[in-house]
RNA sequence: GGCGUGGUGGCCGAGUGGUUUAAGGCAGCGGUCUUGAAAACCGCCGAACCUGAAAGGGUUCCGUGAGUUCGAAUCUCACCUACGCCGCCA
């Protein structure tokens, strides 16, 4: 097992609007020197080494390069620092000082040489820590998605899925979904729900959010769809996954891909009280992405949009509890899907196929008879300290003692969209029409979609 | 959008070019006193980085960045942000 406390590798913006080189907090950096056999294996297990571990040596070469100027830069400004007091010294006893005048320019001239020394070197080395995807927990299997794990599974997959018509047509014939239109208007991959659609929509999203803030004991929050570039380089879609989302040019803000992205930065740059953990939100919003690259894959139906509701759950915790949260949190969205009577199971995630940021991360996977296939309807995962690092969020263990990187964790719960696909071919009836599972009946108003 | 005023450590707050090495207070920690507590008094008390085996030494940080200067919390410019007034607006 290692140590969860103050390992990941990262790094970090602290301004609000910015992120500048000179302004991280580096001292985790010092993984590049200390613990360069932890980062190649964490690499390795993410069969990422072979891509990575030139920017390994690079990294740590920079570094090098990085103290050693500090170093020089050190000396030469105490240096500096004798000689203006002298000056300050000898104008008060009405001396000359030309000549420490002159010796002082000189040394300036020689800081503002190491000065730009070190910040490249600081920003050459931050921009190769930013590639690095976080160090996975031991339990997470080793390899690509051939070693994902089935953990449990609930339900069973109905027995006559060849019979099952995929969603959208279920849809666009029961006039819930309006996908022409919706590509009309906006694109392809952006959806229009009418109707009874609409209003299953609006009722899936009001029966997530009382279940998690009254049984499940989070705080609700309607957080902004639009958010700075600190935000989204403290969660870790910038900088490497910048063409993957929307981004508006004036004013540098970014359409957000999940509301953990509002929900985790809540608290950047700041440093909360242990009494108040663990701390938990959940939030509504749709969520936006481009999907470059994916062009040709789910084209059809509601696999895979550019923009899709969702309810997130977000948690900051102590390094101690954060995998019995992580336990906690993925068995809330699980009782979303028994409530919604779809069968679904459990996969922890090799490391290769863990997300970026992530240290360990549950799948849960609902099986949709019309396309034949298992669709990710949530992902929950334990971000170790990684975010913490990058966002700067902090928690003092008692009071005088020093602040420490908590634990952020984040899961759905759930992706609309796929559910919505889900709920179709699964509640499909012989006649067509589709069966409304109990639980939600009351937020939609009727027991079958018809 | 226009004009104006602010942004200083966990909090409040002084400070307009050179012992600021950031005053003072509150909160916190330790101690004296006390049967105990309170009060009073004494001491400690920000963050990060470099160097070092350690002890220690050094550097940076006053919203952010860029300038001016031998020297910037302090002067200049831009930006962010808060508040006030005016304009516009659901």
């Amino acid at each position: 097992m290692c140590d969860r406390s103050s390992t990941e590798i990262a790094a970090f913006s602290r301004s609000p609007t910015d992120c500048r080189p000179s302004d991280f907090l580096m001292h985790d950096i010092r993984l590049l020197r200390d613990q360069l056999d932890r980062l190649r294996d964490g690499m390795r297990r993410r069969k990422k080494l072979g891509e990575l571990a030139p920017l390994l040596d690079r990294a740590e070469e920079l570094e090098r390069d990085r103290r050693s100027a500090i170093t020089e830069l050190e000396a030469q400004q105490a240096q500096r620092n004798r000689l203006t007091q002298e000056v300050g010294e000898r104008r008060k006893a009405g001396l000359e000082a030309t000549d420490l005048i002159a010796a002082g320019r000189a040394v300036g001239d020689v800081i503002a040489a190491l000065e730009h020394r070190k910040s490249s070197a600081e920003a050459a080395v931050q921009a190769l820590v930013y590639e690095l995807p976080n160090l996975t927990f031991d339990e997470v299997p080793e390899g690509g998605d051939e070693a994902n794990r089935i953990m449990r599974a609930w339900g069973a997959p109905r027995p006559d899925g060849s019979l099952i018509k995929p969603h959208w047509e279920i849809g666009e014939r029961l006039g819930l979904l309006d996908l022409t239109r919706g590509a009309k208007i906006s694109g392809s991959g952006f959806i229009v729900y009418r109707g009874i659609g609409a209003r299953l929509v609006r009722g899936l999203m009001n029966m997530m959010l009382d279940i998690h803030t009254v049984e499940h004991g989070y705080e609700e929050c309607s957080v902004p769809l639009v958010v700075n570039r600190a935000s989204m380089t403290g969660t870790g879609q910038l900088p490497k996954f910048a063409d993957d989302m929307y981004h508006i040019n004036e004013e540098d803000l970014f359409l957000i891909p999940t509301s953990e992205v509002p929900l985790t930065n809540l608290y950047r740059d700041e440093i909360l009280d242990a009494t108040e953990l663990p701390k938990s939100f959940c939030a509504f919003t749709p969520c936006f992405r481009r999907e470059a690259g994916a062009a040709g894959k789910d084209t059809r139906g509601l696999l895979r949009v550019h923009e899709f509701d969702k309810v997130e759950l977000v948690k900051y915790t102590t390094p101690e509890s954060s995998l019995t949260e992580l336990e906690l949190l993925t068995s809330h969205a699980e009782v979303i899907l028994q409530r919604l009577e779809l069968p679904y199971r459990v996969l922890l995630l090799a490391a290769g196929d863990t997300g970026f940021a992530s240290a360990k991360t549950y799948d849960l996977e609902v099986f949709a008879p019309g396309v034949g296939k298992w669709l990710e309807v949530s992902s929950c995962s334990v971000m170790s300290d990684f975010q913490a690092r990058r966002a700067n969020i902090r928690y003092r263990p008692a009071p005088g003692e020093k602040p420490r990187f908590l634990h952020t964790l984040n899961g759905s719960a759930l992706a609309f969209s796929r559910i919505i696909a889900s709920l179709l071919e699964h509640g499909q009836q012989a006649d067509g029409s589709v069966r409304v599972p109990e639980a939600l009946q009351s937020y939609i108003g009727c027991s079958t979609l018809r």
